[in-house]
DNA sequence: CGAATATTTGAGGCCTATCAAAGTGAGTGG
DNA sequence: CCACTCACTTTGATAGGCCTCAAATATTCG
């Protein structure tokens, strides 16, 4: 896997469809807040939406954080490293989802960003960050409401890795996937899965080989179906069972349940 | 140890000092923004301080969030319980501290809050919080920073749940106390250290036992010095070495620290 | 098709949990 | 002021979940 570093200096991708909408999907899930109006002004204080490839740091703990990064396709992850090269991946961001809001206010960021599939990440610069906020409540409220849920997972990752056993843990990350990807349906649920054993086992305090073990258990178990990079869960309300899943913590509201049906 | 249950109707306490002052350390460490105005409007938008005992459930998890809770006097903890009910105490809210910033967007708590000691909270209404945040920019930034810090604080904490041994994982939430309270003085410190071993167990992830244990040893190391409901650290430096503590993450900008020398 | 990467399986060991009980200290009531 | 109680700390012995090391198998990609 390519261990490159992303330049500062963001370069467009060959992509020009920079204002037809890579931004839809903005903050979605997480709040439903902004208007067509705020989209666009949105739209227009982004730099160009830039393609990069798997395995790339965006960015690296203790550098310099000028921009907000939105990503609008692939998974990225946050990480942190032990003195001893151990890896914690301390959060992921799927599409839709804002890698490092805390770039609002602080300087430097205290963690590396990573993408872990090919990912199309747009920039949005501080300080319009900072002007779109005071002119648009809207906006304002997704990014606030994206600072808290962010806030909610890291809660309950810090319940998993302090309480829950590994096939708990495994479950649960399972649900939570499912849920933030927007891909459930009745009592099942299936999604490309573009992680390796081992990322999930440095996302879940775990070692590859054990992680390994666990997901077999759970496809023997038949509460799991994995091949070809997808993930399906045939039986969500059993999986959630075993791993004390409940959704409310990540404040999927009504409102912007009724706005995603309507974009389909 | 009281188990009760804080109810939901603040009750003013017998304190008189409403106006004084008790909110002068308020978000102090996390930004040092508010201006001598800022603090006035701040204080008068919140309910009297109330006094209330160790041991008492501020909230439940499940509950409507009507108010944000600052934390004047005591310690409070977070926590989240697992379905064969285990504790993780997820965060704590030292004095000067908010419980839960997240009650400015989220009508539902998802989590519970509960004194360690006896604490002095004051309540700020929603409504309240959300009209100040829009009146005076330095209230909102330091909200702001403040659900930033809580979330760096989150980060760091997944961190060691996952990848650090317990003796790191200790040594680390000592040396962040440290900071938080601060208290640090050269290279050693010392504070008063209210949580019973049990409680620590319940903030790193481990058993009591186990943390009697590691206690143990850094006394016999004399990197830690107990007695008296007092922690002592007499070699931080040394502490934070093997802890891998960096306190870049607390974001304890130069301002702040020049307001905090300036007001003793 | 070949090399690199990822998954799978096995064996043995360690860190932390669990169970148990003694020791300590603070607060209470007689 | 002293028994008494309750909560907390301390120590020991044993067990278990997950890690480590190792190697075989499967998959991806150039």
């Amino acid at each position: 896997m390519v261990d490159g570093h992303f330049s500062a200096q963001l370069s467009p991708s060959t992509s020009t469809e920079h204002l037809s909408s890579p931004l839809a999907n903005l903050l979605l899930w997480t709040s439903g807040h902004l208007s067509a109006d705020e989209l666009y002004a949105l739209e227009n204080a982004t730099l160009p939406p830039t393609l990069i490839s798997a395995g790339t740091d965006l960015a690296r703990e203790g550098e310099r954080a000028e921009n907000v990064l939105i990503v609008t396709k692939g998974w990225v992850c946050r990480y942190l490293m032990t003195g001893g090269g151990g890896r914690q991946i301390t959060g992921l961001s799927l599409p839709g989802e804002v890698c490092n809001i805390d770039a609002l206010m602080f300087q430097q960021l205290d963690y590396g960003i990573r993408t872990l599939t090919e990912t199309t990440i747009v920039a949005l610069p501080r300080r319009r960050a900072l002007a779109l906020i005071q002119q648009h409540t809207g906006i304002a409220n997704a990014l606030t409401w994206s600072a808290f849920v962010d806030n909610a997972i890291l809660t309950r990752s810090v319940l998993s890795l302090g309480r829950r056993s590994a096939m708990e843990r495994l479950g649960h990350l399972l649900c939570e996937l499912s849920v933030r990807l927007e891909v459930e349906n009745a009592n099942t649920s299936s999604f490309t899965f573009p992680m390796t054993q081992e990322t999930v086992a440095d996302l879940l305090g775990l070692t590859a080989v054990h992680v390994n073990r666990m997901m077999r258990q759970l496809s023997i178990e038949g509460l799991i179906k994995t091949g070809d990079r997808m993930m399906s869960l045939p039986d969500v309300a059993a999986l959630r069972r075993i791993a004390g899943f409940d959704p409310s913590y990540l404040h999927v509201d009504h409102q912007s349940e009724i706005r995603k049906r309507e974009m389909r």
